[in-house]
Order: structure tokens, then C-alpha cells, then sequence
DNA sequence: TACCAAAATGACAGCGCTGTCAAATATGTT
DNA sequence: AACATATTTGACAGCGCTGTCATTTTGGTA
């Protein structure tokens, strides 16, 4: 800075405001500096910023993984909030351990960031300590809990899991499976939800859930379909965890000759992209990533400017079942 | 850090030592000061670490977007290794433009990151500029380029664009149409390959491309594919710029009541994991995502920490044309 | 016991910016 | 012209750590 200073004939000082408050300097030197800066390729150093006016510009997210599409969608609405709004988005990775989530908490409470969004409401100890003693703004996503730390927006998933069932129910199913690859507390919750729909419904579960530890995938709901069939305990109405679940299964149903919906039904969640384009096209739960980005960004962004002061604790974005050709009624 | 080293009744020094480097402290003080950092929830600032030792533990990554999963499977293996080494991995999102690239570059340059990976190879004077003289190793991916920055690992898109057409007319199609989205450069390449393919085997491609600058999706391939029935222009078969449009267009050619490969070929690109559980499984050009982000990951982390003198200015990863069931001997 | 080397601890200055306030300059008013 | 006010520029100290080097403590040896 002192270079750009020296070569554009002014005090560091005026350098580094005609970069940050362009309006505060006048023209002339603003000019003078700008030029300076241009010729030598000048980038101020954002650490010795950081540690000077004590704002960090960035903002932290937590997302359990990087590879599941939904979290991409969820990020991609966070980034277009907060890039808009002058933040840096600093993205971190709990891969469904709150040991790593406590972790990423430490990192992104270390680098001061002025907001932290987390995929999830369950947090060790300390991390709901580190978190609540950094002072910015908390805002748990995807699931609703009754003791939010600040800010909670999401959906209850063990009430979409409930009525996604009672959907399948309401066709006139009666054995129907659960279908899911690696269990995550929101798939547990789907699964709970499941349970008390078929319980509720006088409906046995028993032998009806097929899990497989493995991340979610096409590939994997094509195998487990396959280990169904090989089985024979094809039930008349699949309730797949995610979409790539059910598209695995619905393939493999047309490879194995199965009618789908004729012989069994398939419903999804989530509503991916393809799930309207598979062949049937796929019934499924959609539920509002980009939405949900959006709002938690927003969110953020009030409460850090202080314009939020009466803020809503809780915001429950629902979810709603889309019924498309891959479910139909019992045919008995 | 002040109020930890009192609380453990050591100075502050000590209290940093036994954060960075436990092992040059005492078993006793480590003890005292763990004990301390726990009861404060002490969490240093990063800022004021990564201006005082200059060193960042930090590497930057730039990506087009962070929608296409080909995209989310190179981070992934970036943050795999990257992690695993102590680094932070920062995710900046160029949105397809160069400008808006420079400017990533500038924030990870301000951030003093110790690394930067890009996808692409086509940059500003600028931004060129700012990497070099950033003095941090820069590694270009996905592409191949003759004037590499510094390091650059890929694959030639132009030649794969031309052997995937090349393998269309070696089944004996002559009316190869060629599907794309949104067309950045390595589309573009791609293009051209077929482009060049085509003439070399004597065959006209006038007509042939259907183009629609909207995000590639299987939407979208879905309706470029009804646009082509509607007027009557259905080629023998399909070169689709990647999976997404392939699967779309697989899926309209079913209600359309066209078979494939009998009535068309459909190739896609980058061969995605529904490719091989499509129906029919969907012949695609298999691109190394993952082992480009560990290569990429690897050869930054032996740069940075000095051992890789001698080290290859590019590495050339290739790909792979796999053929499944869409596509077939051209039927004459 | 005296001495020496190695290990552990501490003091100091400074990393590169920015917040605060002071000084200088420009603008407007009587 | 003299003054008040607004605008623009500058000086200074300090943000919270760490690198370097000095000092103290420990353990081993003669």
C-alpha cells in the first residue's frame, strides 16, 4: 500500500480509503490512486483488513456434503444473496459428523465471520457454545427444532416422511417399503415419520425397510430394487428416500419387466431435476432448497446490517407432494 | 489469548506455541493451557495468525459454477486431499466470464491463499498478471493449453469433441447433430472437434446444430429434442454436449415413440452416474473429474511444501469413449 | 558439585491494514 | 473580507497474533 501511495503522491491512508469509500476521496486522487493501483497489480491484504476494522466481509456455511445436488441448489441460492450483498461465502464440509461440524464451527468462528448457516439442528456441545458465544447471527436449516440456537428455517421432515406415506396409503397400498442409503438424521426422521404413518394406518413395517449404508445414488437404488427382487419381497409401493433412489429403482423395475405404477409404485423426495423427465415420470415431495437459501441469506444479511431487530425465530417452509405417473392406485 | 494464558497462568506466547506446535510445549503446561482454551471456548483469530506468520494454510479454487455436478465431483476430490493436508479450501465462482474470474482472483490473491487451482485456461491480462505475480503455484485444469501459467492439467476438448463424432461416423451415421446449452469455451472446443470430424469424413453438419444458451439440464434436453421432432429435423443421431442434454433427449425420444439406437443414436459427454442406469444405458465419453481434482490437489501440496523441483508443466488426462446401448449401427 | 548442552519458556517487535481524531483545504454566507 | 461550515486529507495507535532471539530451566556428564 505504501508503494501505491508513494507512486500515486499520497498518504497510505488516502490509499486505502479511495479503495474502500471511493466517494470520500476526490476525483483527482482517486484517479491518481486507481492508477497507481492498476500499475502495479496492487491486491490489498485482506488478513491485515480483517484484523484492523474487525469485519470479516464473509459469512460461513455448514453442509454435510458437497456431492448431494440438493445442497448444491441450497448453496447456489446462498451464494447469489450473499455475493449481491458484498459477502464472501466461506463453505465447509461436516460430512454428517457433528465432530466435523465442531471442527468447521472452530474454523469458520476463527476467521470471524459475520454470519454462520448450518444444514441441521443437532450440534455437540460446544459447538452450540462456540457458536453462541461468537455473537453473529445462527441460522439452522433443513430441519425445524424446538430449541433453535437463533434462527431456525426449514421443514418438518418427519412430517414430510409422515405424509408422504399416508400419500401411498391413501392409494390404497398396503405393503409399502422404505427405501434408504445412507441414514442421516433427516432420513431417520423421514423414517420415523414413516413408521407412525404406517402404524397410524394399522399397517405392519416389518420387513418392509431396505437400507444400505452407502451414500445415496441411482446406482444404489438400482441395487437395492435388484436385491428386492432377487428376494421376492417386492412390496406393492416404494417411499424412496431421495430421487436418485427411486430413479435407481424405477430403472431397474423396467429392466426387471415390473409396471410401474402397475405392479409397484414409486415416490421420491425431493423433486431433483429429473425426476419430472424420468419415464414414468416420477411422483415425488418437493421441498424448497433454492427458497430456503434465499431466505436463510436474507435472513443473515437483516440481522448483520441491523435492520432485523424483531426477527422470527422459526420459519417452516413446508413441502408439498407432487403425484406424477410413478404412483397410481392398488390394483387388487 | 491473553485471558488463556492468565487463566493458565503461562504467557500468551506459550499459549500460541502450544496451539501450533503442542510438542514443543511441556506435557504439564499443554495440559493447563488445553484445559484453559476449553473453559474459555478460545478460538484464535485467524486474521491475526495469517498476518503475523504470513502463511494463509489456505488454497483457492475457482469453478464456472457450482450447479453442474462435474463440477461438484473435482471439489469434492479437492477438498478430499486438500483437508487431509491441513488446508483450507476457499470455492470463489466465476460465473463463466473472465471478468468476474479476475475478480476471484483478486480476492483469492488478497486472501494470500497458497495455492490457486482454475478451471480453464483463458484469462484476462490481468488476471494473468495477478497470478504470476502472486508467486503461489497456479494449476489450470480441464483443459489443455500451449502458454499454461504455470502447471495445467486436463484433457484436449477439442479432441474428444472429435473422436466421439468420429465414433458416430464409424457406426455409419452421416447426419450427425450436435446439442448444446449454454456454450462456454470448452464447449466450444468441443464444437469444433465435431466440427473438424465431420468435414474430414466428408460430411456436411450444416443444419445440425441445435444450440440454446439456457443452463444444460435434462429439461432442456428434453425440449431441444421435441423442437427437432416438431420440425421434422430428427439427425441419426445425436452428439450431446453432456450427459444431462443425452438423457433428456433419451427420455423425449420414449414418448415420441422413437427407438433408440434403432431410430437414433444418442452419445452424451462425461459419461455421469445415471449414464450406465439409463434405459437404454446411455453411451457417453468418460472424463476424469475426480483424479483431475486429486492430481490437481496433489501437485499444489508438493509445490507449496517444496518438493516437487522438477515438476511437469502439463499433464494430459485424457478420456475415454464408452458405448453402451444408444448408440448403434446406423440402419440402412 | 560444577559444568554444559538441550529443552522449555519468555520478551520484543512488527505483520499491513483501519478507526479515530486532528489538520488542512474548499465552499458558502454575511 | 471575515467567518462558519463542509469536505478532503493526514497522523497515530493498535487490531491479535507469530518469528526471532534471549533467557531460564532441566537433565546428563565429568
Amino acid at each position: 500500500m505504501d508503494d501505491v501511495a508513494r507512486l500515486a503522491k499520497v498518504s497510505p491512508i488516502t490509499v486505502s480509503r479511495a479503495l474502500r469509500k471511493p466517494d470520500a476521496v476526490s476525483t483527482e486522487l482517486r484517479q491518481r490512486i486507481d492508477a497507481a493501483v492498476h500499475k502495479l497489480a496492487y491486491v490489498p491484504n485482506l488478513a491485515a483488513s480483517r484484523l484492523a476494522s474487525s469485519r470479516s466481509h464473509s459469512v460461513g456455511v455448514i453442509v454435510p456434503t458437497l456431492y448431494n445436488v440438493i445442497f448444491a441448489e441450497y448453496l447456489l441460492a446462498l451464494h447469489e444473496v450473499f455475493l449481491g450483498s458484498g459477502f464472501q461465502v466461506v463453505v465447509v464440509n461436516s460430512r454428517y459428523s457433528v465432530n466435523e461440524e465442531e471442527d468447521a464451527i472452530r474454523t469458520l468462528v476463527g476467521q470471524r465471520v459475520e454470519a454462520i448457516i448450518i444444514v441441521g439442528v443437532d450440534h455437540t456441545p460446544m459447538a452450540r457454545r462456540l457458536l453462541q458465544q461468537s455473537k453473529v447471527p445462527v441460522i439452522e436449516t433443513f430441519e425445524l427444532t424446538d430449541d433453535p440456537i437463533d434462527i431456525n428455517i426449514g421443514l418438518s421432515q418427519a412430517r414430510a416422511g409422515y405424509d408422504a406415506t399416508q400419500f401411498l396409503v391413501d392409494l390404497g397400498h398396503r405393503r409399502i417399503g422404505f427405501v434408504v442409503g445412507h441414514r442421516d438424521v433427516r432420513a431417520a426422521a423421514r423414517f420415523s415419520g414413516y413408521r407412525q404413518a404406517m402404524e397410524h394406518a394399522g399397517l405392519s413395517s416389518d420387513g418392509l425397510l431396505a437400507a444400505n449404508p452407502q451414500q445415496s445414488s441411482i446406482a444404489l437404488g438400482s441395487a437395492i430394487m435388484g436385491e428386492l427382487a432377487e428376494n421376492g419381497k417386492i412390496p406393492e409401493a416404494l417411499f424412496c428416500i431421495d430421487d436418485n433412489l427411486a430413479l435407481g429403482a424405477l430403472m431397474k423395475c423396467r429392466s426387471l419387466g415390473l409396471q410401474v405404477p402397475g405392479d409397484i409404485s414409486i415416490l421420491g423426495f425431493h423433486d431433483l431435476e429429473f425426476a419430472a423427465y424420468a419415464s414414468p415420470a416420477l411422483s415425488s415431495v418437493v421441498t424448497h432448497r433454492h427458497q430456503l437459501g434465499r431466505l436463510a441469506a436474507e435472513t443473515a444479511i437483516a440481522i448483520i446490517s441491523g435492520k432485523s431487530n424483531a426477527r422470527p425465530t422459526q420459519i417452516d417452509l413446508g413441502y408439498r407432494i407432487i403425484s406424477r405417473q410413478s404412483t397410481g392406485k392398488a390394483q387388487r
